[in-house]
DNA sequence: AGTTAAGATGAGTGCTGACTCACTTTCGGG
DNA sequence: CCCGAAAGTGAGTCAGCACTCATCTTAACT
């Protein structure tokens, strides 16, 4: 690949994740084209559809959040999951773009998977330390895990509210 | 106002419900006409803009809520705020119209206001009967309400994983 | 029944946004 | 330094959608 198009696919990327946190999805090529500093011919060169687009900064997000979790597993921390919890919570309320990674519909080539199999270790780790009771699954951890990041952007949360809300939560994981 | 008149506000405004439940505030007005069997021009004879379209529908939802919710508090049941999230909750699993009416940047006219205010008779008289921790305050009561029903729309949750997840924000909610 | 204003109609307008392509520019191997 | 292929460009196409308006229809009052 040539150093222009190197380059270049780098800098579209960047202007995309940028332009998506801001303005989510529906935001235009055009304005990833202009915040990259190209024409828009160029980001359909390197990306032939729009979702081909959100597919790619979808899966560097989804690999930065597996690699995070992942080394945060291998310690095993029984609190490490809450930590994490509250990390991607506190994100989306800054970013659109980690709630509309969380929706997927759109396949993300695994990386997902991965990053739900590495929150299932933090999960285990938990309840093997005596801080998440011994009922609760990984599905509900998923679920309530997107609630709260789908809200805290969507309602905009205050920093305050959030650290409140997800206390209920976090009550509702622990055991007795 | 003309009986034909009334009669296709009401078919408009049935057919606008039903198909914002399905296909969300994107639908377009077409599809709207379309279903209540009239032709564009009369929505937007009755409804100048897409918005208000939107706003009444959403006033008519928020009203049915806040009827029911103040009719739940006036019994006095302490468990009564768990039966209406419950309900809600479900609800919003259907109907996006529930998910998108709890995002409200539109004003609904103040019934949403009501309905808020219904749901902190609710909190104050389960905090009173002893079925929500004393420190629990409304704005979470909300956010928790307002992410539970995204969540369960966006995610498709079954009705199990939605009555396990429920589980454990109700358990958080409630005193040690 | 006749009249008329309120109401219905749907082709048309303007705009936005995804995607294309004929043409120009640039990279890099020989 | 030259040249061919790779990459970049941006005006243009197409489709969808909110909204308009000249024209036709009909409810309802006298």
């Amino acid at each position: 690949m040539r150093a222009d198009a190197q380059r270049n696919r780098a800098r579209i990327l960047a202007a995309a994740e940028e332009v998506v946190a801001e303005m989510g999805v529906g935001a235009s090529t055009e304005e990833v084209a202009r915040r990259a500093g190209v024409a828009i011919g160029t980001v359909f060169r390197h990306f032939p559809t729009k979702d081909d687009l959100l597919t790619a900064i979808m899966k560097q997000l989804a690999l930065r959040f597996a690699e995070e979790v992942e080394s945060l597993a291998r310690q095993g921390d029984p609190e490490a999951i809450y930590t994490f919890f509250a990390n991607v919570v506190a994100q989306a309320a800054a970013k659109r773009t980690v709630v509309e990674l969380l929706d997927v519909d759109i396949q993300v080539g695994g990386q997902l998977q991965l990053m739900r199999e590495a929150i299932g270790t933090l999960l285990v780790n938990a309840q093997r330390g005596n801080t998440v009771r011994p009922g609760v699954q990984l599905d509900e951890v998923m679920a309530l895990l997107t609630a709260t990041s789908h809200a805290a952007l969507r309602g905009g949360w205050s920093d305050d509210l959030r650290r409140r809300t997800l206390a209920i939560v976090f009550a509702g994981l622990r055991p007795d």
